[in-house]
DNA sequence: GTATCTCGGATATCTGACATCCACGTTATA
DNA sequence: TATAACGTGGATGTCAGATATCCGAGATAC
């Protein structure tokens, strides 16, 4: 029951590419970060392969944003990188054993598969309430407006 | 992001615990759901040690709850089966790399930690309002009556 | 046309979950 | 008291998935 530490770094990047009008290189993401350049390609593919990235090969090339940020919640990226399985996956025990249940009554889903589906239900409502552009505002609050101008300004310069 | 399957096990041993009396051994609990017995123990000692079992060694021992299936939530059987770490965790990489933050600006969670720790609050509230009461009466109800009635008949017989 | 820079998929390693077993302490029964 | 049944805890093996890395295909600038 953990995150891959990946999405971590995809929010994060996306943060990032919202700064900048020209696309960025994973190389550079990568060294801005300070995380394996190598595995952090993985990751950003996964994001263009969902539509939030658009990918440009060449010498100037690199990743950018698809949608503005205010578009992009953190649910599409959490989806991207971990996947759209949910959580909890039933193994329906209750066609086993001596108790096990005649196919017909096993159409629908169980009860314990509901309940967990629900609580599924609400954990990916309030991942969709939060859009990248927020994340970038508190970020940008927690910092007292130094962060985001630090990441254009490095940005901007040679990394 | 996938949740340890042997949550579905130990709720459905809770279920089964609900409607007996006396306790009913490990062996007999996997017996009953087909499931591999030496493995189902070490999740039923989890859940002995979370205070959810209760367990009586000797001839006729073997576990049973501790509270009425009303005041035992799926939360309690998910925490002790799966650990109470939270589903996301930071990597503190805004403390790496060329931008990286001074030490006294990360007091306090960042923006992408808060959005994923009260999505997680979200899904742990879900968890939290359904008791194992509600999962008996809405399985029993599935299988119109009968699978409640079955589990204490099979639980008096031999097995 | 070519050199270079980029993505993309294929590949290797490594952790943690899954599954099993056994020796031990405890308890009810004969 | 002797015995059988049961939970407890640790050690062990196995395996899928996450982690981490590499090199080739393709596009762009010069
Ligand atoms: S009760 Fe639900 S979770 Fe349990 S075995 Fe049946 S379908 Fe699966
Ligand atoms: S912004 Fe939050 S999640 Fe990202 S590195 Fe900083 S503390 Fe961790």
């Amino acid at each position: 029951m953990k995150l891959s530490n990946g999405v971590e770094w995809a929010l994060h990047c996306c943060v990032t590419l919202g700064q900048s009008q020209n696309p960025v290189s994973a190389a550079r993401l990568a060294k801005l970060h300070g995380i394996p350049p190598a595995y952090l390609a993985k990751h950003l593919q996964a994001l263009s392969q969902a539509g939030i990235l658009h990918s440009t090969p060449g010498p100037v090339g690199g990743y950018a944003l698809t949608r503005p940020p205010a578009r992009i919640s953190a649910l599409d990226v959490v989806r991207a990188i971990d996947g759209p399985e949910p959580t909890f996956r039933c193994t329906e025990i209750r066609k086993r054993g001596p108790l096990a249940l005649p196919p017909e009554e096993c159409m629908n889903a169980c009860a314990v598969s509901r309940a967990m589906a629900t609580a599924d239900a609400a954990w990916r409502a309030a991942l969709e309430g939060v859009t990248i552009a927020d994340l970038t505002q508190d970020i940008d609050a927690d910092s007292s407006g130094t962060a985001m101008s630090g990441v254009r300004e490095w940005l901007a310069g040679a990394g």
